[in-house]
RNA sequence: GGCCCAUUCGUCUAUCGGUUAGGACGCCAGGUUUUCAUCCUGGAAAGAGCGGUUCGAUUCCGCUAUGGGCUACCA
């Protein structure tokens, strides 16, 4: 019987969630759409020391804004809650208590003190089957003495039993099989009575069980604690519906080594995270992809080809073509250095294929805070003009300011090389010519660009001496669209006004 | 230190034993744009090293090196 496809994101919330859990939430997104299975949003809050108020609300407004949805979990419902590991003590407890009947498990006493100094006494203390005789635990103190204890209130882990020598295997989609000997394996804390709560390990496996998970996409990081994942199946016979995992490589500093950080974020001018985030402890600002300018669909885009590619050469995709195109075993093993120049030419792109009217009705109430307003047609136009030089969409207003306001100073430079001094005499005679054009011409791009270039060749100008300068009048630096482009949208009283001024100002 | 994972242009990657090792970002050059950007064309740029296996290895195996991850009463 196959079961159907059901896989999480399980985030803690300590903090934002960073680009790489965007990246992994993303490739189980893809994942469970392809299958037609379901995809569940569990929060891991088993730390209490970690929790960050406001955290879970910033991963929930993150999937919003980047699209990724989902079927199931914490503010989404479900028949397979509570999705909050915090809210399920009692369920933890019960298996807890399962393993410690069936001698799986057991109970420890040593306190965090006890502890250090045996690390410090012994180089490489592992706590195992070598070490656990010498210690305080169910195992070595008399039924009576841990009653005792029990009574006094005394606080316990309760800790996993491995058994020593045994091969393990862990199947991974991505990797292959892995193999580890349990002996390198510690006697992991499964739950703490300080607080009532499990640890990662123990909860985990549970809810994956109990929500019936059938694959595990997660990151690297957890490879290393597979093979116990796997025991804590077999310790609780499960091992027939044990998910399938696979292992995502991570995702790297662009520069050096190591894993991306918020600090390189913040280091290489980029972010690490998909919202602006403001630490509630520290009340410091971290920058994200939204406020940023990115669209999201660039960053999923971006964030799909680090890890994985579809074989073809294809790299611009839209969310169903990846749904479509997705697939594990095409996920490379090795990390991945953020290219933080790739994901601009991204976000290039997409803005490129935005339509300009939609892009028009974003922009213009930046428009309106600077103090002008224009119609959404005619902003459209004017979008759609200087669109390919623009990777944000928050640097519209650097590229049309010029449409607004009237250029109060002209690039040196530019100016040195392009204002010569017959110009004085030519833009005059153009703004004489230009008077005499009617203002339907003159609106017209094609009809304005067409007579106005034939005068040039019939007064027998330089083609350059005029365009050149009228640009320098229009703009103030030579760059922007087509000047025609930009004449029919100033209208023929500006476009003069703007040619005189220049005049006057450069002689 | 121990354990695990990995290793193709600067970066992301294709290659499922036989290829002039392909594409993309970035970079450089030229063209288009009488500006800038876009766009087009071209260029430089890679199999970590050493051993095997094989008629033949980037591809399979081993060792070394390098990189990464884990090694908490964090996830």
């Amino acid at each position: 019987m196959t079961r159907k496809v059901r896989v999480r994101f399980a985030p803690s919330p300590t903090g934002a969630l960073h680009i790489g859990g965007v990246r992994t939430a993303l490739y189980n997104y893809l994942f469970a759409k392809q299958h037609g299975g379901e995809f569940i949003f569990r929060i891991e809050d088993t730390d209490s020391n970690r929790f960050v108020p406001g955290a879970e609300e910033y991963i929930i407004e993150s999937f919003k804004w980047l699209g990724i949805t989902f079927d199931e979990g914490v503010s989404f419902g479900g028949n397979y809650g509570p999705y909050r590991q915090s809210e399920r003590k009692d369920i933890y407890k019960t298996y807890v208590d399962e393993l410690l009947a069936k001698g799986l498990a057991y109970m420890a006493f040593d306190t965090p003190e006890e502890l250090e100094a045996k690390r410090t006494e012994i180089a490489n203390f592992q706590y195992d089957a070598s070490t656990r005789l010498a210690m305080n635990n169910s195992l070595t103190l008399s039924e009576g003495e841990v009653a005792q204890r029990l009574a006094n209130g005394e606080k316990y882990v309760v800790r996993v039993k491995i058994e020593p020598g045994e091969e393990i295997l862990v199947n991974d989609i991505i990797r292959g099989e892995v193999r580890i000997n349990s002996s390198i394996l510690d006697d992991k804390v499964l739950y703490k009575s300080s607080d009532g709560l499990p640890t990662y390990h123990l909860a985990n496996i549970v809810d994956d069980h109990l929500m019936e998970i059938t694959h595990v996409i997660r990151g690297e990081e957890w490879l290393p604690s597979a093979p116990l994942h796997v025991l804590l199946y077999r310790y609780f016979g499960w091992t027939d519906t044990m998910p399938q995992f696979a292992h995502l490589p991570l995702l790297l500093k662009p520069d050096g080594n190591g894993k991306l950080s918020k600090r390189d974020g913040d280091r290489l001018g980029f972010p690490v995270f998909p919202l602006e985030w403001h630490d509630p402890k520290t009340g410091e600002v971290s920058s994200g992809y939204r406020e940023s300018g990115y669209f999201p669909e660039a960053v999923l885009n971006f964030l799909a080809l680090l890890g994985w590619n579809p074989g073809t050469e294809q790299e611009i995709m839209t969310m169903d073509e990846m749904v479509q195109l997705f697939h594990l075993e095409k996920c490379s093993k090795s990390g991945a250095k953020f290219d933080y120049e790739k994901g601009k030419w991204f976000n290039h792109q997409y803005l490129q294929l935005k339509d300009n009217m939609d892009l028009a009705k974003q922009f213009r109430p930046t428009v309106q805070a600077k103090g002008f307003d224009m119609e959404e047609a005619q902003l459209a136009q004017i979008v759609g003009a200087v669109k390919s030089r623009v990777t944000f969409a928050n640097e519209l207003w650097d590229q049309t300011s010029f449409y607004f306001v009237a250029p109060t100073q002209y690039d040196e430079k530019a100016v040195q090389k392009r204002w010569k001094p017959e110009t004085k005499n030519e833009l005059g005679a153009l703004v004489n010519y230009l008077k005499t054009m009617s203002d339907a011409d003159f609106s017209s791009v094609e009809l304005s660009e067409k007579l106005v270039i034939s005068w040039i060749e019939t007064s027998g100008y330089n083609m350059g001496n005029v365009m050149n300068p009228f640009r320098l009048s229009l703009v103030g630096e030579m760059k922007g669209p087509h000047i025609f482009d930009i004449t029919a949208v100033l209208g023929k009283a500006e476009t003069i006004r703007r040619i005189q001024t220049a005049i006057e100002k450069l002689g």
